[in-house]
DNA sequence: TGCGACCCATACGGTCCGTTTCGTTTCAGC
DNA sequence: GCTGAAACGAAACGGACCGTATGGGTCGCA
């Protein structure tokens, strides 16, 4: 990935030099992939990446925030739209378990679910993050709530709640290679709930 | 609560002194309470104990071993059974948020599962544990069927796994105090999902 | 032209890791 | 009894990493 990245990059002045920052997200990315969580040090990006820690420390002010930024510069997953709410759902947690099998992604939110049990900032983060999540797959419920699948009642979030936790959990515990059945199962138990 | 064990315990012989192996554990817990995950080392526990460092590696391979055992060293919680799927299911989440926030427990099993991220042997007791979990939170799903309270062709494994997931995430996201009504609305949601 | 912000490299004191060595204590077998 | 084996706490080890400080070089901008 970001090997031979110009060794001995120099300071291109009184200004953010963009390729150290390049090479630093990416030798970060590069060593969770390779050495796990458990590897996962300033000090070794800062050898893969060829920087000094000080400059790491200058822009990321903790692991945590590290992490965020790889993670944040994941390309971002598009929510089928297929008129039912069953196949929306289910469609979206298997193209999500896919891309968090498929791309460093699944290492590094489960890093970062990790961090933030010891790191404040990770936690405050992460409860940032999810929240703009939930309210993304809210969106896909409100939806079928307008279209009158859902019964008006209902709460958007709990529902997000629900298949985001279970997304959670199969990533914390290695399952994502989980049948699609055994997901459309679970999703369609919620949906009946919910049904108008 | 350990303080005062015997300042400078001694060997008893050619075999397992049963105090140390509790003052370890006692300091294990009161460590990981005091100090959080983020303090909790095997330095801060044998200082702690009063012991040397090699007696913990001795009986414990890990630090997750030494997790292990804090956590399945704690008081388990009874299951209620109230007739009806949904008081069973909500009770069961509202007792152990108020057991995992009012004793030690919630940051044991956190702790437990940040570290299964980064340590294969937590993973595995992790997954194990986890199993018997399922197969108990199964039965009281398994027993709303015998009473024809739940659809006869219901996976069992799959609801107690949205149930546990449902918990694990608040675990994770330090919401443990949420509402009652929030914590009943989501069981309501997936029991009415699996009514026959 | 020179200040200030950036870069990298190096080094520091500190903590924790997992292990080894040491002297001591007591059990178990002879 | 005597002796070997095993467990104990204490101390120390080399190594990794933490977060910070310092220094020398490079450049943008006023």
């Amino acid at each position: 990935m970001g090997e031979l990245a110009a060794p001995g990059r120099k300071s291109i002045g009184a200004k953010r030099n963009p390729e150290s920052a390049d090479a630093i997200l990416e030798a970060a990315e590069a060593v969770l992939v390779e050495a796990g969580y458990s590897g996962f040090s300033i000090e070794a990006v800062a050898r893969r990446a060829r920087a000094g820690k000080p400059t790491i420390y200058r822009w990321w002010p903790s692991k945590a925030a590290l992490l965020i930024e790889v993670y944040q510069r994941q390309k971002r997953l598009e929510t089928p739209d297929t008129g039912k709410l069953e196949e929306d759902l289910a469609g979206f947690l298997v193209n999500l378990f896919a891309h968090w099998r498929d791309t460093s992604s699944g290492n590094v939110f489960r890093s970062l679910i990790a961090e933030a049990q010891s790191d404040k900032a990770a936690a405050a983060a992460l409860a940032d993050y999810s929240k703009g999540r939930r309210s993304h797959t809210g969106q896909i419920i409100e939806r079928a709530k307008a279209r009158g699948e859902v019964a008006a009642d209902i709460d958007a979030g709990i529902v997000a709640d629900l298949i985001a936790s279970y997304a959670w959990r199969h990533l914390l515990t290695n399952r994502l290679d989980e049948d699609e059945a055994t997901i459309r199962t679970a999703v369609r138990y919620v949906v009946r709930g919910i049904a108008a």
